[in-house]
DNA sequence: GTCTATAGCCAGATAGAC
DNA sequence: GTCTATCTGGCTATAGAC
């Protein structure tokens, strides 16, 4: 770990400041409807400061995009270090975990469709290493949980991986909260469960 | 049903290609990358004409998905009819009619974000009309499979039929087509069963 | 490095001729 | 009812003073 200078210390404190602040603003609002009068006057900073950190609206929400995968990166890592737990329970803790943090109102929503945004995390290299990183861990559970007959061996790796990653965005978590009948804890299980026994062998 | 004058049929031909070319472009690029000028274009007529049929770019959106709930709830009363299908069969009918359309580029996209277009949603009556009619027919079949011991007694309906809703706007149909290495029919496939199965009693 | 003020642009909506 | 041409507002991005 090199030391920092101070001014390079402030430096990174007001820019985890602004992430954090597209990060609510992005599980918030989405991508579009973001404003960046919005992250500027939510992390108390002038737009034109703004723009000294980061040269545009689609680096602010790839920035997140990164916060957001290396703290899932921790999360996969803490799961691969346990010794106690089979593939198909890794990879059921990471599910829940990523909506739970969609239940919190932390997990930022980015358009698969905007262009911009698309073509500016495609070439973002920190982006495509966590997420090829993130990939792997969970690639390899998929196919060990196959091979222990908890998820369906017919299933190519692939559509489960993708079916696990599309519950970060999943709509159905949201609708049962707004409804406000059921408790966050049993909106979880409820989906998690429903995902996940979707994917076992029959 | 009423005999149209020739004048209202015209209009009627007129607004249903507007509304075709809407779902395309709602299916292709989403309510906030799709542009009225755009919509005009596909239309063939100018953007100023398309303004006397519908009053905003968010009338446009509504009245696509006015569409798409009429010829969902065709296909439910379709299924309705059937006297050989269980409950739980007609239910994973509708899944994979959704997936087809979706896969097919007919799905119209609508952020649930957006506020502008949910106010108009909500202040549609046909819309909700719809709605309604639709989820009631889910609803009863959602209670009968649980019955039958297909689905799990113990999820709420409500989870069920929101999950079902979903899948309408999954995003990983398209990542596997995207990916090119699979049939339509197989992503249908694998998407629904796991969607369905996940709902099964345990 | 931060601010105020503004440029430049684009998309939704409208005026007015025909 | 349809068109061309235009208005209007809001957004991203920047200039320039301090």
């Amino acid at each position: 770990m090199v030391r920092l200078s101070f001014r390079e210390q402030t430096l990174r404190v007001r820019e985890e400041a602004i992430v954090a602040s597209v990060n609510r603003l992005l599980a918030d609002k989405g991508f579009d409807l973001m404003t960046v009068d919005e992250v500027a006057a939510d992390a108390g900073i002038a737009k034109a400061s703004l723009y000294r950190h980061f040269p545009s609206k689609e680096a602010l929400a790839a920035a997140a995009m990164v916060r957001l995968l290396e703290r899932t990166l921790a999360l996969v890592e803490q799961q691969a270090a346990r010794s106690d737990a089979s593939a198909f329970e890794r990879l059921a803790a990471v599910v829940r975990w990523a909506l739970k943090l969609q239940l919190a109102g932390e997990m930022p929503a980015v358009p698969s469709q905007n262009s911009s945004l698309r073509t500016e995390l495609l070439a973002s290299r920190v982006y495509l290493d966590l997420l090829m990183e993130v990939s792997e861990h969970l690639g390899g559970w998929i196919v060990q949980a196959q091979a222990a007959g908890d998820i369906d061996p017919q299933l190519p790796p692939e559509v489960v991986l993708y079916t696990v990653f599309a519950r970060a965005c999943d709509p159905v978590p949201a609708y049962l909260k707004a409804g406000g009948a059921f408790t966050d804890a049993q909106i979880v299980d409820w989906v998690a469960s429903t995902c996940l026994n979707g994917l076992r062998r029959r």
